[in-house]
This record gives structure tokens, sequence and C-alpha cells, in this order.
DNA sequence: TCATCAATCACCATTTATGGTTAAAGTTGT
DNA sequence: ACAACTTTAACCATAAATGGTGATTGATGA
């Protein structure tokens, strides 16, 4: 894959909720010839909500929004967009928000730890077709494709509280009460409480069941 | 992750129908302190049938061989040896045969075009849980991992016998090991036997994991 | 025929999960 | 301020699952 000289800027546009991130990739992308920065938000709802009047060719998003996430905001720009480029911005390798943008559709992501040359070339990659990632997270990826793994289950039904759906995500993915509770960072007791509690209104007996469950309510939505 | 210097040299082979290239990166290797080539062969066939007696830590497979590919041999490998990191060599981004191989089991590839340097390095990488892929590769990996195709060779078998497959299909409808000895008019004990194999193939070790991984294979078949 | 694998069963020890019950602190909305 | 709910946590007892080891039978195939 060649690079060559653009005749027209690469249109970019941001969405990060930090001022910081935005102005100092706003001074770096202003110096260069090839890309255009064609407008930055301050929130994923006023990028979604502007995509279709700016005609961008590569957005940034930041991972962790408030409000609206970058991965909700990717799974909306994907769908009415479904070429895009879309890279995430992220503070550090959460591999779990990564891998679950990738799964929303993103197309890369960076650290903003990068350097700011470091960000052009990036940009410059995605949109002529690559998908930037380190390999820890592409060694993740790949895993996660050959083991099949299910990235994210929102079970909205059965009226489970935010920690309890947490709680049944971990349970799908696998892992023990133990786990868990080191995980969510509370005691095996409580979890063991949620536990039941999803239980009763799932209307099932053990996690097997319960996964079962889950991953098909997840599927059928689709 | 970290990487800290070796006490013991990694120990890589290397399969390989080219001789130049053979030989280049035996001199690259032979040169350093942390990496041992222990052995390199002119097919694919002679590495499979010797990686059981050589233990190596890395394996190095080039993409296009006579006779067996390097593709086959990474599902032969990855069959017997589930961690063993894989390499695969290519003259140039061939990304059909690369996702392929990644499918197949591969961690990672290299162009030949790579400097040896890099050679070394990624060597390292791969060995300490890395996925070296160019950002073109990983795009193609990100596509098809977001539309949950399931490419030729990544729905694995799991060479589960017919009463395992009875058995695993019971584990997701929710039955517990007792039931399922009841219902298939067999031993508790043999039931536990069954579902040891089966976690054992699946590499999983407990009901939850072996759950999700059945039922997104089964779903993504169509 | 010898080797391999599928299927069966058993004994053991240990870890995990499940169910019943109780309860305190924090949140939210009326 | 009160009700309703969430999140947290504990105690107890029992059921279930996991892992190690070893063993027998029959079928299949080199």
């Amino acid at each position: 894959m060649e690079m060559t000289k653009q005749d027209k800027p690469i249109r970019v546009i941001i969405a990060d909720d930090n001022k910081n991130i935005l102005e100092s990739v706003q001074a770096v992308l202003n110096d260069s010839q090839d890309i255009h920065l064609v407008a930055s938000f301050g929130s994923a709802i006023e990028c979604v909500e502007n995509i279709e009047s700016l005609k961008p060719d590569v957005v940034l998003l930041d991972i962790d929004m408030p409000a609206m996430t970058g991965i909700e905001a990717v799974k909306i720009i994907r769908k009415k967009f479904p070429g895009l480029p879309i890279l995430m911005l992220t503070g550090f390798e959460d591999d779990d928000k990564v891998f679950n943008s990738i799964c929303a559709g993103a197309n890369g992501y960076l650290l903003k730890t990068t350097s700011l040359e470091s960000l052009i070339f990036q940009i410059k990659e995605v949109y002529a077709g690559g998908a930037p990632m380190t390999p820890v997270i592409a060694r993740k990826m790949l895993n996660a494709f050959a083991k099949q793994q299910t990235p994210q289950s929102a079970s909205e039904e059965y009226n489970l509280s935010k920690r309890e759906k947490e709680v049944l995500e971990l349970l799908v993915k696998g892992k023990s009460y133990k786990m868990i509770s080191t995980q969510l960072n509370i005691s095996y007791e409580t979890v063991h409480t949620h536990i039941r509690r999803i239980y009763q209104k799932l209307h099932v007996n053990s996690v097997s069941e319960a996964v079962s469950k889950t991953i098909i309510q997840k599927i059928l939505r689709h």
C-alpha cells in the first residue's frame, strides 16, 4: 500500500470532552498540509449530529465521554456511514472498551500518549485503509476472534440493575464468583447476592442457564 | 507486558522452502544472544513432525510452501500445541493468505522484506504475547470480526466425540451433571469424565465458559 | 496384532455455587 | 420525610462442579 501525496486534504472531525486534548490535536492538525480538521466537538452527540453536513473522511472519537460514550457513537455512525473510518482515542489500554469499540465498528484506536506526529501518520493510515493498533490489542483481538467470544450483551428486558448487568456480563464471559468479586472490588458475598437476584429476575438457577438465556436474548435482538 | 532479559534463549524453529531465506535468517539468529535457532526445515511436513521433540518456543512458517502449505501447518500445530506462538513469513502482503493463517491460529506475520534486526524484535514480541501485524491486515481482521464473519478455517471443529457433543448440548441447555447422567442413562462419573474431556478440547474450565463458547460458535455458523 | 481412541465407571480431595436469611448504608423520587 | 430500590455484606448449610488418578471394554485402523 503506497502512500501518495494528497491532492485534497483529509477532512477530519474529533469529539473529546477534554479541552486540552482538543486543543493540542487542533494545533497539530492545523499545521499539517494533508489533513484538515473540519470541526471539533466536546460531546459525542454534537459530533454525530454534524457528520452528515460536514462529510468528514475520518472521525476521531474519545472512548470515554459523558452522556453518549464513544462506543455508542461508533455504533450510530457505523450504521449511517458504513465506510467512514473511525479512530478511537483512549488514555490507556482499556482492553474491554477498545475491544467493544472495535466490535461496534471502530477501525483502530490511538493512545492519547501517542506522539502527535504519530497522530498524523495514523490518520493517514486509517484513511488509506489501515487499522492502527498495538500488538497487545491485536493479540487480544485474534484470541477473541479465534474463540468467537461475545462482545457485550446488554440485558435490558429483565429489569436488571446496573450492577447486576455488570455481574451478568462477567458470568457470560466465564468468570467465577471469586474472579468477579476481585474484578469489581466487592466481596464474594456481594457477588453472591447479585447473582441471586439475577437468577430470580431471569427465572433460572444456574450460571449455565443464565448464560444461555443472556446470549440467546442478545442474538435475537439482531 | 514488560520485556525482561531472557535467562534462557528463546528456542525458535523455521520452515521455508527457500534456501536463501533460511540462510539469512539463520545467520541473523545465530548472532543473537536471546534467540536460539534450534532447527530449520525446507518443508512444512518436516517441521511439523519435529516440533514435539524440539519443543520450540516460537515457530516461523513460510506461508507458501509446496505440498503442505504454511496455513495447513498452522492448523496442525495449533491443534497439538494450543499456546505455541507461530509467526508466518510472507514475501508480500498477500492479504487472504495472511488472513487465513491468522484464522487458522497464527499469532502474527512477518514480511520477508522486513529488516533482520526487526525479525529478532518481532520474535521476542510474539514470545511475550504480542501479535505482530501491519495495519492493513489488522483492518481486515477487525472487519471480519465486526461482521462476525466466520472465515473458512475459523469455524474450528474441536474434535468432540459424538457423546461429548451430546453432553455439551445438555450443558448448554442448563442441565446439571446429575440431570445429564439421568437423561443419557450413564453414571454421574461418566458425565464428569466427558465434561473433563470437553473442557480440555475447548480450552476452558467451567460450564459457563463452555456454554458461551458453544452458543456463540453455533449461532455464528448461520 | 498392536496402538489409539471412544465410552464407560470409580475414588478421592478441594473448590465453587446455590439457597435461606438478615441487615445496614446510600440513592431516588414523591 | 418516607417509600422503594440498589448496593453492599455476612452467616449458615448443602449441592454441585472441578481436578487428579486409574481402570475396563469395545471399536477402528495402521
